[in-house]
DNA sequence: TTGAAAGCGCTAACAC
DNA sequence: GTGTTAGCGCTTTCAA
């Protein structure tokens, strides 16, 4: 068995309370005392039992994960990345509520009880994949990524989903590009809805009118851009460039450019978004929007904490800032 | 507060240990208490306290997990993905040790039992990376992934990077290549040994003398691949094919290659190592050896879970196959 | 077949 | 400033 509170205590000829005490930052100990105790601790190399600490109602340091895609969803990793240091920095370890899906009728809220958790990260889900209103009222601090859900003691972070498409939109329109398509994603989603609207009103800005015709809605995923491209492609009145709602859209399109003998960037140009690694790889390289996944992982951490210590903090709602990549998938626009 | 083990034995008219023994499969329950208690449970959601449980020293069904890489490692979400169904079969929550690295000083053994896990996934460790005694000797159930440890409830498992290396060198030496380069990764690692011990056995088997001066070392990385293919492309004696150590070298050497004015796989033909994502997107799209990720992340559970479980269970020594994804970076020898 | 009670390691009154 | 003690929710003897 492990170094518990009261073989500490015993070495340092004190009783468990006074150990918790000093464990626990109390000030109402002798500071010969504490300093003792806490060389004991570091020599004895003793921390205290997590379960336990939870079990008497203190904190369990423990922050839930729960996800719909799964664990290898591509994003994950850089948010889980950024996620690493402020979970260091905060103290917490992250948990993995695996058992979730595996059976419906599960509560996840109970499972989150079961497990102490302090708060929950949300991550890969749309609004109708799941009724959150158990969530909402158990009270746990809930941080949702890429989700607009916001009341009680949950709040999101997301990237600035509408403004980096209107600036995808203005690179190309200041290309001189007046045909300008959004080979969208998930237009019912809260990113994909953003998005569209970031396309009106980049096309408003530059002085485009909308079309209908240029807009089509898909799955982020590659071959859902190979499609889409192909039914842009047969509009009579093609368009110039399209900007896309995923990199491997972005890529999936650029082959349906290219089988119809186009070229990138010369007859059509790409914008991508997500700045995946391949995109800097591919060829031509891929110009796109870069959402920075670090910062989202990192603060989501932070923000659950806010909530977790500060019982009168407003949900957050916290938009970051994305970054276009000019790469080499667009060019100037020829002579219309 | 969530519901507790009394309420569900007030509600069912029972003491909380026939509760607890109807959870725990007890067979010295009546059936008819036993289905009213399950009903009940099943009825207020009642899933006891972990932590509770944890305490009195039964099960956590918690496995911890270990790593250098931090979590944003490429592989290391291929990984999670094959864990994922393993721990929801098995019923464990996994859960990443985050404080760790923060405090060299910091025991790992003491994080894990602070945390009450029942085993323990190591991964992107090297042999000198740490000094790995403390988790041997603690007894905790441990599984490597990459790294051959094997002692005492430590075992491991990893791709069979012999073979796979071998394999790629057979291909191309069937493609009539005989100046055969080993673009390798970290030489003296555990999987760099064997890739190269791969190498030159496939270089036995195709009758090929083994030349010092076609191994560059390199640590996996793009620009490394990049750099290295630069030396080999210095020799005045070209290597007509390259096996890399990772995709991402053999991008870099691919780089390296065009800068040139030569290509691939004309001139020179270039093999991977990983089959990441990128992999088929790249041009020309890589020929390169698929490591099963999924396989390994559900095995080391499945094989932590057994060493968990069966305390005389012998440390395993896993070793998964890989496969040879042919696409079309390689090409045959020119006549020579 | 069931229940009473001790105790896992810790924290937080409360008493001294 | 420090110690005594109850109790967090559960499992597990042990007695009934």
């Amino acid at each position: 068995m492990a170094t518990n509170i009261r073989d500490v205590a015993k070495a340092a000829g004190v009783s468990v309370a006074t150990v918790s005490k000093v464990l626990n930052g109390y000030t109402t100990v002798n500071a010969n005392t504490k300093e003792k105790v806490l060389a004991l601790v570091k020599e004895m190399q003793f921390r205290p039992n997590q379960a336990a600490r939870a079990l008497v109602g203190r904190r369990s340091m423990t922050i839930g994960i729960f996800l719909t895609t799964g664990l290898a969803h591509p994003f994950f990793t850089k948010i889980l990345g950024g996620m690493e240091q402020a979970l260091k920095d905060k103290g917490y370890d992250l948990i993995y509520l695996a058992q979730l899906s595996r059976n419906k009728e599960y509560s996840f809220v109970r499972h989150c009880q079961s497990r102490n958790v302090e708060g929950v990260v949300v991550f890969g889900f749309q609004h109708d994949d799941m009724d959150f209103g158990e969530l909402m009222e158990s009270g746990i601090p809930t941080l949702f990524i890429d989700l607009d859900m916001q009341q009680g003691r949950a709040g999101f972070i997301s990237s600035d989903n509408e403004e980096a498409i209107g600036k995808a939109v203005a690179y190309v329109a200041g290309l001189n590009h007046r045909k300008i398509a959004f080979l969208s994603g998930m237009r019912h989603s809260y990113t994909g809805r953003l998005r569209l609207d970031g396309y009106r009103a980049g096309l408003k800005k530059a002085g485009i009118p909308y079309r209908d015709d240029y807009v089509v809605d898909g799955d982020f995923t590659k071959e859902e851009g190979y499609r889409l491209m192909k039914e842009l492609l047969a509009n009579p009145d093609r368009p110039t460039a399209v900007v896309c709602g995923s990199d491997l859209e972005a890529i999936g399109a650029i082959e349906a450019i290219r089988e119809a003998g186009l070229s990138v960037p010369e007859d059509i140009s790409v914008v991508g978004f997500d700045d995946i690694e391949i995109a800097a790889h591919v060829s031509p390289p891929l110009t796109t929007v870069r959402q920075d996944m670090a910062t989202i992982g990192r603060r989501a951490i932070e923000l659950v904490d806010g909530l977790i210590n500060d019982g009168t903090m407003p949900p957050p709602a916290e938009i970051v800032p994305t970054t276009l990549v000019v790469r080499e998938s667009c060019a100037p626009a020829k002579e219309q």
